[in-house]
DNA sequence: TCTTGTTGGATTGTCAACAATCGTCTTGAC
DNA sequence: GTCAAGACGATTGTTGACAATCCAACAAGA
């Protein structure tokens, strides 16, 4: 346990509070400026699952992130629950948690309920009136998208491209709660999700498939639009299962709760 | 505070354990059969919030439900993070816990969610294998609602039948994920939901939509049982969203957070 | 009278210790 | 050598007390 993460601000304040509350931009209402202990430590393991740090099915017990983060037992066990609520983390009564380890047909259904959520997130952004607002960016960074495809070496900067247009539409979306909603499914599955667009082929076909989008929302055509965002997703969920048959292939070890790797 | 709930059995067991873990009918894989205090508090109190007996807004004290439970605050504090999993309880930090109150935008949301899940559960159920088990009875189930439809006095057994149907499809889905997701969305509207098939009309107009799922069902025609399917949940919807702006026409005191209604 | 700072009560957040449970290891018999 | 039963260690579930925070009522000033 070499870092020992200090993120305790917020308690034991007695300074005369310099920067508190930055009044500048207009913040969300509502929405707490002082997160509470379990989302901040939730947020740093959420970050480690994701960039892999912790791989799918290891065990993570409450008193070792309890002693890692200086806190006690209790944040911990909430953060963890917390997390299980993303779908990072599963929890078993009375035998802990551990990083969730999905199988290709759970990783399947996921993308199969993002596909037609997806569908309905474009839907209604096509159909609503503030796209208005919404279409120079999208185009933009549609355009951003197309040279990105052209040129082999931009793989990186294409995949977060992708990314940003999602975030673009997750927010313009008029149901709030949908936009939730995938965020949680996205972030389960952001680990299959990223390797679909390799080969220059598919990065040109799916630049298309954008554009085709960008033009449906433009149009007001909420069907069209709904249609392509399936497509899309489908497509995406054919990559990972083949990424992920691959995998199996190669390591069969798909380890289940007993009691391996702690670290 | 009158009924002090007993519920922990499980705990303090010294008895030679007379009907521990009945071993006759094949329960399901890895559902832990001894469900912790705090599930079992949860699942007390969604009753009370689905029956009424809570109403949306109502603040909920951990200490009051520690108190009436007989246990700590520790599982009562569970028992409402749980709750709000499922959208039943609304939990703002350091500012405490109240039943969920949506208004009818929130409403709407869910259910267009709801919609486009349904459309993909009931194409899924149309393009599985195992939907011939399935098909005796669910066209039993359709038969009595048609019988209920045409009783105007039956409006309790066909809403129940309703329901049965819905549990049926949930349980057919092969995407397992998608039938707890439905599930959860489902008792976040259950408040709104059942009024929608008022008139004998409209009841008729609902089981000629059901005979026609069944039949795509059973020609394997999962686009056409998704649209039906899509229909169906956005017809309900109207019927919610209309009977929640009469209710607020009635009652325009939608009570926010503050310090009101504590029992 | 309206605004602004202060104070008090109520409620949630956190902690450390105890109890219950689960998985594993050892022991013993067949 | 294999399998079953029991004990041990590790980990989660629960508890009661303490600390931090928030809301509301009250008081003082413009």
């Amino acid at each position: 346990m070499p870092v020992t993460d200090l993120l305790k601000r917020g308690r034991a304040r007695a300074e005369p509070a310099a920067s508190e509350r930055a009044p500048s931009a207009a913040s969300h209402a509502l929405e707490p400026l002082t997160r509470t202990l379990p989302e901040q430590i939730a947020a740093r393991l959420a970050e480690r699952i994701l960039n892999g740090a912790y791989s799918p099915g290891e065990r993570v017990r409450e008193e070792s992130i309890a002693t890692e983060f200086a806190v006690s037992r209790g944040p911990a066990r909430e953060a963890l629950r917390l997390l299980e609520k993303d779908g990072l983390i599963t929890i078993l009564a009375r035998r802990g948690a551990m990083v969730t380890n999905l199988s290709a047909d759970e990783v399947r259904e996921i993308f199969e309920i993002r596909a037609v959520l997806n569908g309905l997130r474009d839907r209604s952004v096509a159909e609503c009136e503030a796209r208005k607002q919404l279409l120079p960016l999208l185009e933009a960074e549609v355009a951003r998208l197309a040279q990105c495809a052209r040129v082999p070496a931009l793989g990186e900067q294409y995949v977060e491209t992708v990314l940003q247009i999602n975030r673009l539409l997750n927010r313009a979306t008029p149901n709030r709660r949908l936009s939730s909603y995938l965020a949680s499914l996205e972030q389960q599955t952001a680990r299959y999700s990223r390797l679909g667009l390799s080969t220059p082929e598919r990065r040109r076909q799916s630049v298309q498939r954008w554009q085709r989008l960008v033009k449906a929302i433009r149009a007001g055509d909420g069907a069209q639009a709904e249609r392509i965002a399936r497509e899309r997703v489908l497509e995406s969920r054919d990559a990972a299962i083949a990424l992920l048959a691959a995998k199996v292939a190669t390591q069969p070890g798909a380890r289940q709760p007993s009691r391996i790797a702690t670290t």
